[in-house]
DNA sequence: GTTTTGCGGATATTCTGTATCCTTAATTTG
DNA sequence: CAAATTAAGGATACAGAATATCCGCAAAAC
């Protein structure tokens, strides 16, 4: 089980466009250069923050993204998901069907514990992504990140923003 | 982001072995003929359990398998983990050094903020699993199956049991 | 009108999960 | 002892998902 690396990307790039001055937008181009990354592949990532509806987007010269609200109300769950997808990462097949003793025409009326507590789990995971905003990752980075790398980064993105 | 079936298998399998009488042991024939699966698939996920020492095995006829130790002793993330793996679900491949603004020779000291994150969440969905012992499952099933399948499933497994 | 951009569809490639088969060694049964 | 049964592990095939590239389209900027 592993999440596809969109998701890295997809966060990274959320991260940039909160740096983002208002009403200002930034392209593929940029994000995909600014990261190293496959420049057709990223887009797909990010159409799927579009459809998601994390980011507003134009088109033309000088277009592209940027964030559709602000960091603070942004969660971490809300990328990986549109990314990832919402799907739970325990799928049920229902083994206990093919019980041998099982009278006929049982039914069974809930899920198993199993999948209940797989779920569980699933949520408590969801859970933690969703407690963790947009605004609470630029705020660790900035303090993180070395002040001159931080603010050639955004110098070199406000120079390509549209 | 999905799990393989064969953790549904492993944790199914295990509830099974939970109820067998001390000393004796289920082959993987019965317990593929008692989910309806293929046999020799679900003799991976089993070995998968051997490997991580969660169960005991012995050869011949009459051989197969039971558990290590005692159901109270043995969590869903023991069995998760020992056919999932123990890798975390987010992998950093570290785009930030293609950064075209980074000093040559830049070092990071630690993993970004992002990777960390993700990693909290990975540590809630298995702190969850961890909370839950096979003895609990058990318990809720015996509580939730009704009484005569519960019965007859066993006396099923109890005639092809070692 | 030309260029740039996001978007979606089509396609190719690589990797993982699923599944089957076969050999070997250990153990029970007769 | 001989035959049957079992777990273990290697080899291999197959299916589907993730990764990646390419193209045509419509909207916006100039
Ligand atoms: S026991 Fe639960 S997880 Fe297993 S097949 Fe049934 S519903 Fe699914
Ligand atoms: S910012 Fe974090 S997750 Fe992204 S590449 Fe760097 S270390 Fe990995």
């Amino acid at each position: 089980m592993i999440l596809k690396s969109q998701v890295e990307w997809a966060l990274h790039c959320c991260a940039i466009l909160a740096g983002l001055p208002e009403g200002r937008y930034l392209s593929t181009k940029a994000l995909a250069e600014l990261h190293g990354l496959p420049k057709e592949y990223l887009s797909k990532a990010l159409q799927s923050l579009s459809q998601a509806s994390l980011v507003d987007t134009t088109l033309g010269p000088s277009g592209g993204y940027r964030l559709a609200r602000s960091p603070s109300e942004i969660n971490f769950l809300d990328i990986v998901e549109a990314v990832e997808g919402k799907a739970r990462s325990f799928t049920c097949t229902n083994i206990r069907e093919n019980n041998p003793c099982r009278p006929a025409g049982y039914c069974d009326s809930k899920p198993c514990a199993v999948a209940r507590i797989m779920w569980e789990a699933d949520e408590a995971w969801r859970d933690t992504l969703r407690r963790v905003r947009l605004s609470d990752l630029v705020g660790i980075l900035s303090e993180e990140v070395r002040p001159d790398l931080w603010q050639s980064t955004f110098e070199w993105v406000l120079k390509r923003a549209g």
